[in-house]
DNA sequence: AATAATGTTGACAAAAACGATAGGAATTAA
DNA sequence: TTAATTCCTATCGTTTTTGTCAACATTATT
């Protein structure tokens, strides 16, 4: 029952991101220094990201990355997601082609799991990332905006 | 956000015990042929459920483990948490002696993970081994009790 | 005494997580 | 056009987790 440091460091990642509107594409060396993320390591945690269609890369001198879509149409389920796969306590629950079992009609404990599954997603997809970012923003104003895990 | 095969086997080990109630002590071999898993793996997993006070173990011949308590008195968290450890979707937010960050009165995503962590050992809390059993035991009646996962 | 069971320890392999490195390819600024 | 900047991909090594197996000691029954 524990995130990896993929699903939350790319949180921490597009959470700068959407803090930094408006400042044009951000680089994954920004990211880095201010998250205290190693920057190569950075690096493959964007490309799923890209790939999800959470964030566009803009190439080149002065580039780096912006947002996709607004920060109110990207959930932070939708961040997990495409890091750490579907979500699922256990593969016959999982949201994308759950893997079957012999008997799965006769299972006593899947229910339990479907239902914990559900309780997940509910909370990851009820916050968006506009929500967080106006806290961010709160919080910077007391201090230089150093944030961690 | 997935759980181990130790916490799932051992909820399923658990539920085998509680099932056969009033058959005396129950083998690991038995759970191991009527749940499939490997006797060896087993083994280890009884030990943490007997430290944490949810089985107890009678040594020698006709030995095997028994409940260590009522089923009603089991919640489906403990069993989890004896052998997965506290639940905590990231470190800084388990539930027991969380790790301290350097700044997380100015941590945005904290706030996110406790609520997920909530929303987690609600459910696991919410069922005891005397529910799932009771189903177990209506569903054993149509068949051969031979479940999965 | 023989048997059947747990308790304990260690070793082991496979997989995943974590992070680092290197070398492109593409784009823009100068 | 050149150089700088940045994304992009692939690979590698280390560590941890996961899962399994085996050997031996301990205890209780028969």
């Amino acid at each position: 029952m524990r995130l990896s440091t993929k699903g939350r460091y790319g949180l921490r990642a597009v959470l700068e991101i959407a803090a930094r509107h408006g400042e044009g594409p951000v680089t994954t060396q920004t990211i880095a220094q201010n998250q205290g993320i190693s920057e190569r390591y950075l690096d493959q945690i964007m490309i799923p990201l890209k790939r999800s269609g959470i964030i566009n890369s803009v190439r080149g001198a002065r580039g780096g990355y912006v947002l996709a879509k607004k920060a109110e149409a990207i959930k932070v389920g939708d961040i997990i997601r495409a890091l750490e796969g579907p979500i699922a306590p256990a593969d016959c629950v999982s949201e994308q082609s759950p893997l079957q079992c012999r008997r799965q009609e006769m299972c006593i404990t899947r229910p339990l799991w479907a239902k914990l599954r559900d309780s997940i997603t509910e909370v990851l997809d009820s916050y968006t990332l506009a929500e967080l970012a106006e806290e961010a923003a709160a919080m910077k104003k007391e201090d230089t905006g150093h944030y961690n895990i």
